[in-house]
RNA sequence: GGAGAGGUGGCAGAGUGGUCGAAUGCACUCGCUUGGAAAGCGAGCAGACCCCUAAAGGUCUCGGGAGUUCGAAUCUCCCCCUCUCCGCCA
């Protein structure tokens, strides 16, 4: 959520801001007429209730207060009812105030290009050319069934569109880059967490994930519980409502999650193999910081993300997100792209994100830089670390080899347990 | 799911209708003291918002919401959460 104060001090910076995100600005002159009425009667309730508070505590000091409240009871009756007119549109003022605000995105931040779609983002880094296959490369689909490692067939039978079952070597490949993302993130000094896979509605909106996206998520009957999307949520509302001491930041979360996504909107898109699937398995990296050291944050979290597809030695590029693809919450993100020679292009498999203190202002997460300093928000980033069936699906399409069997990468075996996933191998 | 107990400031813990935003202790901050420290002494120490050059002032918040009352941390109702016991279960 944007700050309120900073919308009535910079309007002009607000409207340029939306229209970098090529969205309208209709609501800043909105959200300022209303804000005008809300104080104006805020003012005259504040008022009046001070001077009831006034008379109140007159009674109270009063030698006979059955007699001074008898005395002061029209005085009073008159000022409730005073109060009570103005009080009267406030509810709905806030109401308009806040439905406007929530779905504002956030600022972006000046580095990011402008651009009108994604491919208007930029390549800040690549390994060069992609390596090509000495064979007819082979989607990860067409490999994983063949070996038996993936069955889309029997997911249908399950559970519909969009799922997949594992099998054999391919779920032990998968539970092995979880083991290995989290144990690297361990060395990085991260706290690995297991968090709630399902959250509250409050949490959720907390995060920035409601109202916008609430068509995106799975939830129960009752929709008082959402399943995550992602568990950057619960890792980033963790500190929720909470003033952390000084010292304690920066701090690093890092956890394995089952996420779950509607892809209501990705109609057609993606069908075939695991590149869009309504529950997948990602590792996440969340960090808290001081306001100052986020962007440098921003850098160190991308660069944990990255150095996790150098050990297991794909190639990538590494991409910043033009103003048109830069998601809700985020000011500022990279995306990491991991080439697949299978289908011949380079796939999202980590978004880093800077959503400086858009989410903290949101979850009221702040922080005292001495003890007795006033508490700032702080802010909150998030990355993929990775995400774990785009990892699984990079392997498979670029370590196929030319029989149909896959080298497991180096690094990856002491994970795994095994070197080559060979036909009807377990 | 059933029964009971309880939710007060960073923590502990008073407070059962009236100068209570809240005693006291601990922690913390600043100062005095000291060669330095501890102890001791003094002062300060919740958050949000409104108003505002500043100073000062005001409103709200004792799990959340609604109600009774001139006045609610304190009484009533609903909800949430925690703990204990029983049941069930991985």
């Amino acid at each position: 959520m944007l700050d309120l104060a900073l919308l009535r001090r910079d309007p002009e910076r607000v409207r340029r801001a939306a229209a970098r995100r090529m969205t309208g600005a209709g609501f800043v002159d909105e959200v300022l007429t209303l804000d005008v009425q809300l104080r104006a009667a805020r003012t005259t309730v504040e008022q009046r209730k001070a001077q009831k508070n006034a008379l109140t505590a007159q009674i109270g000091r009063a030698a006979d207060r059955a007699a001074e409240a008898g005395r002061l009871r029209p005085e009073i009756a008159a000022l409730d009812a005073q109060i009570a007119a103005a009080a009267d549109a406030m509810p709905g003022l806030e109401a308009q105030i806040d439905a406007l605000l929530a779905d504002v995105p956030n600022l972006l931040d000046d580095s990011v290009p402008d651009g009108a779609s994604e491919d208007d983002n930029v390549l800040v880094r690549d390994c060069g050319p992609p390596p090509e296959l000495p064979f007819a490369a082979k989607p990860h689909w067409e490999i994983g069934e063949a070996l038996g490692i993936l069955d889309f067939d029997r997911a249908a039978k399950l559970s519909g569109s969009r799922f997949a079952v594992l099998r054999g070597a391919g779920a032990r490949l998968s539970r092995g880059l979880i083991n290995f993302f989290l144990s690297r993130a361990h060395e990085r000094g991260y706290t690995e967490v297991v968090p709630p896979f399902l959250v509250s509605r409050a949490t959720m909106w907390s995060t920035g994930q409601l109202t916008k996206f609430s068509d995106a998520m799975f939830r129960d009957v009752d929709g008082e519980l959402f399943m995550i999307p992602t568990s950057e949520v619960p890792l980033t509302a963790l500190h929720r409502d909470e003033i952390l001491a000084p010292g304690t930041l920066p701090l690093h979360y890092t956890a394995y999650s089952p996420c779950f996504r509607k892809e209501a909107g990705a109609a057609g898109k993606d069908t075939r193999g695991l590149i869009r699937q309504h529950q997948f398995e990602k590792v996440e990296l969340v960090w808290l910081t001081e306001p100052e050291r986020s962007s440098e944050a921003l850098e160190r979290l991308t660069a944990d993300a990255e150095a996790l597809l150098q050990e297991l030695e794909l190639p990538y590029r590494v991409m910043l997100l033009c103003s048109a693809d830069v998601g809700f919450n985020a000011a500022m993100t990279y995306d990491l792209e991991v080439w697949l020679p299978g289908q011949q292009t380079y796939r999202e498999i980590s978004s880093c994100s800077n959503c400086t203190d858009f989410q903290a202002r949101r979850s009221q997460i702040r922080f005292r830089r001495e003890a007795t300093a006033k508490p700032e928000l702080v802010h909150t980033l998030n990355g993929s670390g990775l995400a774990v069936g785009r990892a699984l699906v990079a392997i498979l399409e670029n370590y196929q080899e030319a029989d149909g069997s896959v080298i497991v990468p180096r690094a990856l075996v002491p994970f795994v347990g095994f070197e080559r996933i060979s036909r009807n191998g377990d």
